[in-house]
RNA sequence: GCGCGAUUAGCUCAGUUGGUAGAGCGGCGCUUUUACACAGCGAAGGUCGGGGGUUCAAGUCCCUCAUCGCGCACCA
C-alpha cells in the first residue's frame, strides 16, 4: 500500500467526520462572495454575472424538506456556474411572514400562559415575535449551512430589516403617488380567527356538506330563494333574476317591505346576469354585504349595503333572538323560526366549498371595511422600461406588466406548462387587499391627522398645534416586501453597484404553489419599481412527499428534518436523492432507502479514490497517453459535454443519472477492472499513461460530481496530489 | 364547469427534437478476485392506462375514454 495514502481513506467515507469541516474551509476562503473570487483571480474581473436571490425561508421555525430540494437546487446551479467562471452570486435572507410568524407566536404564548395578544400589548407581542424570528433564523442558517449551501453570508438581508424597510416605504409612496394605492370601504375577506383581512390568494377553500334551504322572506313574497346561509338574509336588499328568465318577469321592478325574523328589510326585485338560472329557484337573495358577488351586483344595481355581521362572526341587527349571537347559532334560530311560519319549501344537501383563511384555519367571513389595496387595472406611465413589450413612457397597467414579460422570452417557466396556468390566475386577478390587522410586518407608511392623510418614507413632523399625526395602525401583507425581493436584497432604492452588476438575476427557483403569491407579486413590483424583470427563468421544483406519496407534515408525522438526513446518510446523500428520479414541476417521493442508495454512491466514489492513488506512481504524470487510454478519456469527455448540455437546459436531474451511471458502471465496474491488468504490466508505458489517466478521470468526475455532492468530492480532492486549491474554486472541464 | 399534469419492470421513477424500451431499490443465482459486501458478475422481469388515428417508424405527435392529482371558477 502507498505509504502517502491518509489514514482516513483506508475506511469507509465518513461523512459526518468530513462535511463540518469543508463547510468551515470554504466559509474562510471568502469565496462565496464573486468580489472575492475576482481578488484572487479564480473569476475573470469582466465576467458575466450569475445571479440567484434565495427564496426566504419564513422565520416560521426550521427548514422542511421542500427548502431542501430548493437549496439543493439552487447549490447546484450556483456551483456550477461559479466553476464555469461567471461572477456568481447567492443571495441568500429570510422573510418575516408577518401573519404566519405572528399566528405561531400567538399560538405559542396562549397555549404557554393563556394570554391573547390584546393582553400583552403591541409592544410585548412585537418583542416575543422577534425574539422568536431571531431564533428560527439561526435555525435555518445553521440548516442551510450543513446542506452545504454556498449562499453569500456577507449579503444576508430579511424583509423587515431597516434597508428593506426603506424600500417598502418608498415603492409605498410611489404607488400612492400614482393613484395605484388607494383606501377604500368595500368589501374583503375578513378572517375572524386571525381577526385580519386576507387576500383572495390566502384563502383555502375546503369540501364540506352544507344544507341548502329554498324558502320565501314572507307568506306574501312571490318569489322563493335558495341560500345556505339563512342568517345573512336579515342583510338582504333585492333578489336578482337573471334577464332572460321568463318565470319572474312580472316582479321585476317591484319592491317588497318584509319584517324577517324581526329584522324589516326591504327587498327590489332587479335582473342581472351574474345569475344562474339553473341554481335553485333561479332567484338569488342580494346580501351585499357579506358576499363577493353580491357586492358586484349591488355596485350595478346601486342597492344600499348593511353589514348584518361584524368582525367576531357575531350579528350585528335583530331582536334578542339575533342580536350578538354567532353565525351558526343565529342560522338555527333563522331556519327554526321559518320553520315556525311555515316559510321553508325545500331542504337539501349540498357540497360546497368553504373559504377558509390559510394560516389560522378561520371560516372566511366576507364583509365591508375600510382597507388599502392595489389596483392592478389602472393605468398609469411607466417613464422607463426594459420591457420588450413596453416602451419607456408609455401607459400601462400593473396586470398589463405580469402579462407581457412572461411567455415572450423574456421570462420562462420551467416547466413550461405552468405558464398557461400562471396567465389563467392573471385573467382572474382582483385588486389586491394589501392591509392586515395584525402587528408584526411593515406598518402602513400612512400617517393621518384630522381630516389630512399623509404617506411617505419617513413621519411628518407634527407642529404646535397640538393635533399629533398618527400612523395608521394596519401593517403590509408580508408579500408586499417579498415582492421587491430580488432589488431590495442589492439595496434599492440607492443606485448600488449590486444593482448594476446582479439584477435582473438570472434564475429563480421555488415551488409552484407560491407561482401567485410571490412570483407574480415579483414581476409586478420589478416592472413597476425598475421597468424591468426581476429574473430571466423561473425553474419550480416539485413537492417532496414521504415514501407512501403523503404530503409531509408536521402533525402526519413523517416530516424529515434535513439536519437528521445529513448526520445519518450525509448532506451529499440527501442532496442527490433530492435531485435524481425528480423532474421540474412533478411531485417527487423520497424514502431513506434512496437516500441511503446515494450514501453508497459517495463511498463507491471514496473507494475508487482508494484504488486509484494506492496504485499511483508519481512518475507517471508526464505519461503520454495509450491510443486505448485517449479513447477512453475522450468518451468521458462526451459524457461531461452531455451533462454540461443538460445543466444549461436546466435538467439537473438527468445530468445526475448520467454521472452517476458513468462513475459506477464505466469507471468503477469496466475501467477499474480492467486497469488490474494494466497496472501490472511491466511495459512502464501502458502503466503509466493508465496511472495518469486514472488520476486525470478521478480529477475531472469528482469536479463534475462537485456542484451535486460537494463534500465527498471536496473531501478528495484535498487528499489528491497538486492541488492545494479548493475544488469549489475549479474550472469546470469542458467548455 | 374550464384548464393543467400524471398513468412505463414487484416498488420509486427517468426517457431532451418520433428511430429496435432504461436506472435505482427489491427479489433470484453465483462470487470473499490488488478499491469497495455501503461490493462484483449473471440471469429474470414491461403488448409504455384502454381504444382509435397520422407515419416507413409512436412511450414520444393528434383524437377519445378511464382513473388519480393539481390550479381556477362556481359555491344562492
Amino acid at each position: 500500500m502507498n505509504p502517502d495514502i491518509p489514514e482516513k481513506l483506508l475506511k469507509p467515507y465518513d461523512p459526518v467526520a468530513e462535511e463540518a469541516g469543508i463547510y468551515q474551509q470554504w466559509e474562510a476562503s471568502g469565496y462565496f462572495t464573486p468580489e472575492n473570487m475576482i481578488k484572487d483571480g479564480l473569476t475573470a474581473s469582466d465576467a458575466e454575472a450569475f445571479t440567484i436571490v434565495l427564496p426566504p425561508p419564513n422565520v416560521t421555525g426550521h427548514l422542511h424538506m421542500g427548502h431542501a430540494m430548493m437549496i439543493t437546487v439552487e447549490d447546484i446551479l450556483i456551483r456550477y456556474k461559479r466553476m464555469q467562471g461567471f461572477r456568481t452570486l447567492w443571495l441568500p435572507g429570510t422573510d418575516h411572514a408577518a401573519i404566519a410568524t405572528q399566528s405561531k407566536v400567538e399560538k405559542e404564548i396562549q397555549k404557554a400562559e393563556g394570554k391573547s395578544r390584546h393582553d400583552l400589548g403591541r409592544e410585548e407581542l412585537l418583542k416575543r415575535v422577534n425574539a422568536f424570528a431571531q431564533d428560527s433564523h439561526d435555525t435555518i442558517v445553521n440548516q442551510m449551512k450543513v446542506m452545504g449551501a454556498s449562499c453569500d453570508w456577507t449579503r444576508e438581508a430579511f424583509t423587515l430589516d431597516e434597508i428593506r424597510t426603506k424600500a417598502v416605504r418608498t415603492v409605498f409612496k410611489k404607488m400612492y403617488d400614482d393613484g395605484l394605492i388607494y383606501r377604500s370601504h368595500k368589501i374583503i375577506n375578513w378572517d375572524p380567527k386571525g381577526q385580519t383581512t386576507i387576500s383572495d390568494d390566502e384563502i383555502v377553500y375546503e369540501p364540506r356538506k352544507a344544507a341548502m334551504y329554498t324558502f320565501k322572506y314572507s307568506k306574501d313574497f312571490p318569489i322563493a330563494i335558495s341560500t345556505t346561509r339563512p342568517e345573512t338574509k336579515v342583510g338582504d336588499t333585492a333578489v336578482a333574476v337573471h334577464p332572460d328568465d321568463t318565470r319572474y318577469t312580472e316582479y321585476v321592478g317591484k319592491e317588497y317591505d318584509v319584517v324577517f325574523c324581526g329584522v324589516p328589510i326591504h327587498i327590489k326585485i332587479i335582473t342581472d346576469e351574474a345569475v344562474e338560472k339553473d341554481f335553485g329557484t333561479g332567484a338569488l337573495g342580494v346580501t351585499p354585504a357579506h358576499s363577493m358577488t353580491d357586492w358586484e351586483i349591488a355596485d350595478r344595481h346601486n342597492l344600499p349595503r348593511p353589514q348584518v355581521i361584524n368582525e367576531y362572526a357575531k350579528m350585528m341587527v335583530g331582536d334578542e333572538r339575533l342580536m350578538g349571537k354567532k353565525v351558526l347559532e343565529a342560522r338555527e334560530t333563522i331556519v327554526s323560526w321559518l320553520k315556525e311560519e311555515n316559510l321553508i319549501e325545500k331542504e337539501e344537501v349540498l357540497d360546497q366549498n368553504v373559504a377558509t383563511a390559510e394560516r389560522t384555519g378561520g371560516i372566511i367571513e366576507p364583509l365591508p371595511k375600510l382597507q388599502w389595496f392595489i389596483d392592478v387595472n389602472k393605468p398609469f406611465t411607466l417613464e422607463h422600461s426594459s420591457l420588450e413589450t413596453i416602451a419607456s413612457g408609455s401607459q400601462t397597467t400593473l396586470k398589463e406588466i405580469m402579462r407581457a414579460t412572461v411567455g415572450t422570452g423574456q421570462i420562462d417557466i420551467i416547466p413550461e406548462y405552468f405558464t398557461k396556468t400562471y396567465f389563467h390566475w392573471i385573467d382572474n386577478l382582483r385588486d389586491w387587499c394589501i392591509s392586515r390587522q395584525i402587528w408584526y410586518g411593515h406598518r402602513i407608511p400612512v400617517w393621518y391627522k384630522g381630516d389630512e392623510i399623509y404617506a411617505g418614507v419617513e413621519a411628518p413632523k407634527n407642529d404646535d398645534s397640538g393635533d399629533e399625526w398618527k400612523q395608521d395602525e394596519d401593517t403590509l401583507d408580508t408579500w408586499f416586501s417579498s415582492g421587491m425581493w430580488t432589488f431590495s436584497t442589492m439595496g434599492w432604492p440607492e443606485q448600488t453597484e449590486d444593482l448594476k452588476i446582479y439584477h435582473p438575476t438570472s434564475v429563480i427557483e421555488t415551488g409552484p404553489d407560491i407561482l401567485f403569491f410571490w412570483i407574480a407579486r415579483m414581476i409586478l413590483m420589478t416592472g413597476y419599481v425598475l421597468g424591468d424583470i426581476p429574473f430571466k427563468t423561473i425553474y419550480l421544483h416539485g413537492l417532496v412527499r414521504d415514501a407512501q406519496g403523503k404530503k409531509m407534515s408536521k402533525s402526519l408525522g413523517n416530516a424529515m428534518n434535513p439536519l437528521d438526513i445529513a448526520a445519518k446518510y450525509g448532506a451529499d446523500a440527501g442532496r442527490f436523492a433530492l435531485i435524481a428520479g425528480t423532474t421540474p414541476g412533478t411531485d417527487s417521493k423520497i424514502s431513506e432507502d434512496k437516500i441511503k442508495g446515494y450514501k453508497h454512491f459517495a463511498n463507491k466514489i471514496w473507494n475508487i479514490t482508494r484504488f486509484v492513488l494506492s496504485n499511483h506512481d508519481e512518475g507517471s504524470s508526464t505519461a503520454v497517453l495509450t491510443d486505448s487510454d485517449q479513447a477512453l478519456l475522450d468518451a468521458w469527455h462526451e459524457v461531461a459535454q452531455k451533462i454540461t448540455t443538460d445543466l444549461d437546459a436546466f435538467r439537473l436531474h438527468i445530468a445526475a443519472e448520467d454521472m452517476y451511471q458513468y462513475i459506477w458502471t464505466i469507471l468503477a465496474d469496466k475501467i477499474l477492472e480492467e486497469s488490474k491488468l494494466l497496472l501490472a504490466s511491466d511495459d512502464l508505458a501502458i502503466k503509466h499513461s493508465r496511472q495518469k489517466l486514472l488520476l486525470t478521470l478521478l480529477s475531472e468526475t469528482i469536479t463534475v460530481l462537485h456542484p451535486f455532492m460537494p463534500f465527498v468530492t471536496e473531501s478528495i480532492w484535498e487528499i489528491l496530489p497538486h492541488h492545494d486549491s479548493l475544488l469549489m474554486t475549479e474550472k469546470w472541464p469542458t467548455s
